[in-house]
DNA sequence: TTGACATGCAACCAAATGGTTGCATATTAA
DNA sequence: TTAATATGCAACCATTTGGTTGCATGTCAA
């Protein structure tokens, strides 16, 4: 479980608003997901590939449609083992930060 | 403020690094970090950049040294804003996920 | 069966990214 | 003052990225 490909993926704002999408609706296909997109079908489909690859997103093929789902898990343990850590010590790097400022400039 | 730079600086594992480097230590310089950095100065100097322009790292000059904090918040914000919208509706998503997943793989 | 529709695949391209080397500048310490 | 130290800046380079166009394949409906 790498995480990196996820952190990589959710680098693209097109790929953060392709989750939005997936979020507001989510199973749709390829041609549904590219409707408010400004790009080729084509983009379309090297960024949900990114998506598929970070496990970000399954896909299930349904004749000739092919239907695309979120998966949460990746984001949840990004949040779980990697942003808890800097949130739980969160109050007091910040409180740290401001005495710096402040003795630097007074 | 556009949590989009947050995103993007996030995505270089350098730069997790680094940020895990000023989390286990706050306030190093930048010979200090590049100490265990498979790279020269000069690249870690650019990713510094990245993270500063994020908004995730703070500097202070001093002298001929030049400290570096972290500065939580843009990850905070990250958590509350983005995940914490995909979160709360984790276990939906995990169930429709595992609905059509049985539907269509009997 | 045939045409329309949904998706896949590959070559190509410009721009961004992540790194390097070389040299300049500013500060501290001897 | 001078030498060592800490950082800054710029040019350059290979690779990755994000997009395009063109064509192929598979599936549904008339």
């Amino acid at each position: 479980m790498s995480m990196d490909a996820a952190f990589r993926a959710l680098a693209d704002p097109t790929r953060r608003l392709l989750l939005d999408s997936l979020h507001a609706r989510n199973g749709q296909t390829l041609n549904a997901l590219c409707e408010h997109m400004e790009m080729t079908r084509q983009a379309v489909t090297k960024h949900l590939a990114i998506l598929e690859e970070a496990n970000l997103v399954t896909t299930i093929r349904r004749g000739r449609e092919k239907a695309h789902y979120l998966n949460p898990v990746p984001i949840n343990e990004i949040a779980e083992r990697w942003i808890g850590k800097f949130e739980r010590h969160r109050l007091n790097a910040l409180s740290d930060l401001k005495q710096r400022l402040e003795r630097e400039e007074p």
